[in-house]
DNA sequence: GTGGTCTAGACCACT
DNA sequence: GTGGTCTAGACCACG
């Protein structure tokens, strides 16, 4: 389920992050398991093996997953904690934008019907 | 009004051309209005000129500003439409942003109670 | 008839040369009329009188017309000999733009069409 | 076959443009070739390394190349429809020149016969 | 190694 | 004085 777009122009190991993040949210990764290794995990995305560790060092920094030499990478325990943590970040960035949109003269209610839209579907 | 944040990770040029895009949206330039010029701006957000430029260059590609050589640069007759048209992407950021939050087990209210808050706020 | 777009890329200056050429070609000037003035002209197009000035010399050098200090400016009287000069410069400019359009695969018929329909219209 | 007039009055960056461009028309580029590298580029050209950016910056946001940071720089797929809008552009430069050749009297098969020449040419 | 951003300073064309 | 182009050289983010 993994889906790297290599046109785009968030940074790939960026990517890989929010993929990791969704399958947990989603849960096709529970809590405990263990990821792919990072040589798998490049060859699967055809990518780079330093850009899967850069990905794999910030998940472990941010304690959403424990990597370790030799043993591999696991799930965090308490990862919808964290991963909660992380969400007041992208809600700030809605934010953000939304402040520039109201200052540009756009109702409030069109930000909300394309977050409906968003929520609706499917 | 215009202000820039030289360490934030968001281009100089980038918070240029959405500082003029804002003080438009916001009434304080209007159409046909003369710009400071490149070196005036320069000096007033202590940057240089060239980063000035780039930004300039990118509206006035954008149809937000005329750019003329030896004249100087005014903010377009059909600035509106224009600016408009630039927030087609800022919503769609909006629904990227959303959309993983959706995955991440977030209520939809959340986010449009954010919004609101933005809205309210002065 | 003579007009002047202050948005366009082309030089001011460029474009009131243009403008007397194109008055002396279509017989609104005749060989030996009088030019109104630097600043009569400056007025008319409410541009400087400078620019207007630069215009003038260019097309004293050029032979179009003869501008003297006090008497003012005179349509030459081997004039269409000199504007003839100035057109295969013209062409030279077609030939270029038609040889990249050759290059991009734009089939012949195309541009001729489009030089044909400029030689229809009135 | 990428050459560079420093001397001419078209910008460098312009015709660094032009002749990517031109590599793609002709098929000497396919989409989704890499290019040389900036810095590659900058050396055959011998030009300033921002000078090239400039031009790959400005084919980027035309959508005829993809370009992201550490990855290098691509043909687009969809390159051929990109190439063709930026077409029209010149026919509209041919007719405006065709235009003043038609007030200055000079006859439409003249013209012509200038256009079929350069389509003859090899 | 790749592209992206910024600074500094120069020269040119145009008004 | 205005914007436009170019060079030189630096630093950063990404792979």
């Amino acid at each position: 389920m993994l889906v790297i777009d290599k046109l785009s122009r968030i940074p790939i190991y960026e990517q890989i992050e929010e993929g990791i993040k969704r399958e947990i949210a989603t849960g096709i990764l529970k809590p405990g398991d263990q990821l792919p290794s990072i040589r798998e995990l490049s060859v699967i995305l055809s990518t780079n093996p330093n850009t899967v560790q850069k990905a794999i060092m910030s998940l472990d920094r941010a304690g959403i997953i424990v990597s370790t030499q030799g043993r591999g990478s696991f799930v965090a325990k308490d990862v919808r904690e964290r991963i909660k943590d992380s969400l007041g970040v992208k809600l700030d960035e809605i934010k953000a934008i939304a402040s520039s949109l109201k200052d540009a003269g756009v109702d409030s209610k069109e930000i909300i019907d394309a977050i409906k839209s968003v929520y609706k579907s499917k």
